[in-house]
DNA sequence: GTCTATATGCGGATAGAC
DNA sequence: GTCTATCCGCATATAGAC
């Protein structure tokens, strides 16, 4: 049947992704994947040629994802709607985590992906920076246009490689794990207080108290 | 001999690290490191019984670098002396760049790594603080407690993985391989841009020009 | 110290029966 | 669609001659 067809297909991109972002691309092999599903290394197969397909897939996903969230952040003009949409963001690639994880095994391996990753950059900087625009016009930031273009890139550059940074850093067991997005989403927030101006400012603190702790 | 015997241990050394950066730790075998060098993946075993020795032994001369760097870093009081250090920094991550620019594998392949690359990025901080709050206290910048840790906390993030982000932005031809050190610690010395008071900020400005080109 | 030859195991991928 | 069985290649690591 092409419905159970389709539900295996399914549960296979599911379990690799869960396995590949606990574990990292690495180290789960398709015999892990099958084996995990309780299914034989030749069904996986048989839905995937190669595991590089099963790659392909979860990373044309990721960057559905990530361009909805890109797509939402250039409209933002209120900081309220900075947090929430940095917050999103983190989710994405949280979920997706393996990609950024481990960017540089990823490419090596899969060398077709480097291209389109960098795209996706390269569109998120685009985003970012219409994001700070957006908000010097809505009169939240004061800043020049290489300030800007600065924020733009710091933005993004934190956005891709918190987590990876994450694993440097010991670990705080008071955090709890899906927390993690709306910290990294507060981290980021951060990068524009030296620009913001008038009643923002006092939000800007506000959510400080709340998430310093 | 043993003058010969440490010449050719060296050599390994030498050429790992070399591949290691070039083409990533997955990707480069010890059968590749030996024929490299012209010897055999026996002679090899002979001086380094595992491949993990090798890294490991990389690994420790890159905290010691790292570390001499740190404790420079942390004296440093003056904007001028804050851009060397930065510069040296970068550096020596680019000289061992293939420790950062792959934790996740590396850590998931070698897990007694992992505290002491967590070690490494906490005396990091401490090092990176401690040169903020030189800064503040020569009159250089203007900056609380709260926006000092913050500081810090950019810098870490920025040596630690900004070879990691480069490779998700399209090349650019224009920029010499060896010209990225510098770029990289310009880049992270505009973090303090927003702090900066008085005279410094003429030299910041002096130094932006120099650079953004 | 250096070599050749080889053991061992794993991961990706396939063939063909059911 | 799913299975079992198997091939192939590579990477780590070892044994033993020179």
């Amino acid at each position: 049947m092409t419905v159970v067809a389709t539900r295996t297909r399914d549960r296979i991109l599911e379990a690799s992704l869960a396995l590949f972002n606990a574990e990292g691309l690495a180290k789960v092999s398709t015999h892990r994947i099958a084996a995990e599903l309780g299914i034989s290394p030749g069904n996986l197969h048989y839905h995937f040629k190669a595991k590089q397909l099963i790659v392909a897939t979860l990373f044309r996903h990721f960057e559905e994802r990530l361009s909805a969230c890109m797509e939402a952040a250039a409209q933002v003009d209120a900081l309220d709607d900075v947090w929430l949409s940095l917050h999103l963001t983190f989710e994405a690639i949280n979920a997706y985590r393996f990609v950024y994880r481990d960017v540089d095994y990823l490419l090596n391996e899969y060398p077709d992906l480097e291209s389109r990753a960098q795209a996706l950059t390269a569109r998120n900087l685009l985003a970012a920076r219409s994001l700070c625009t957006g908000l010097r016009q809505a009169g939240v930031i004061d800043a020049g246009i290489e300030e800007i273009e600065m924020l733009a890139l710091q933005i993004v550059f934190s956005t891709t490689c918190w987590f990876t940074f994450k694993r440097l850093t010991p670990k705080r067991s008071s955090v709890a794990a899906h927390a993690e997005p709306a910290l990294a989403a507060y981290y980021t927030l951060t990068f524009l207080s030296p620009y913001v101006v008038g009643e923002a400012r006092d939000y800007l603190n506000y959510l400080r108290s709340k998430y310093l702790r």
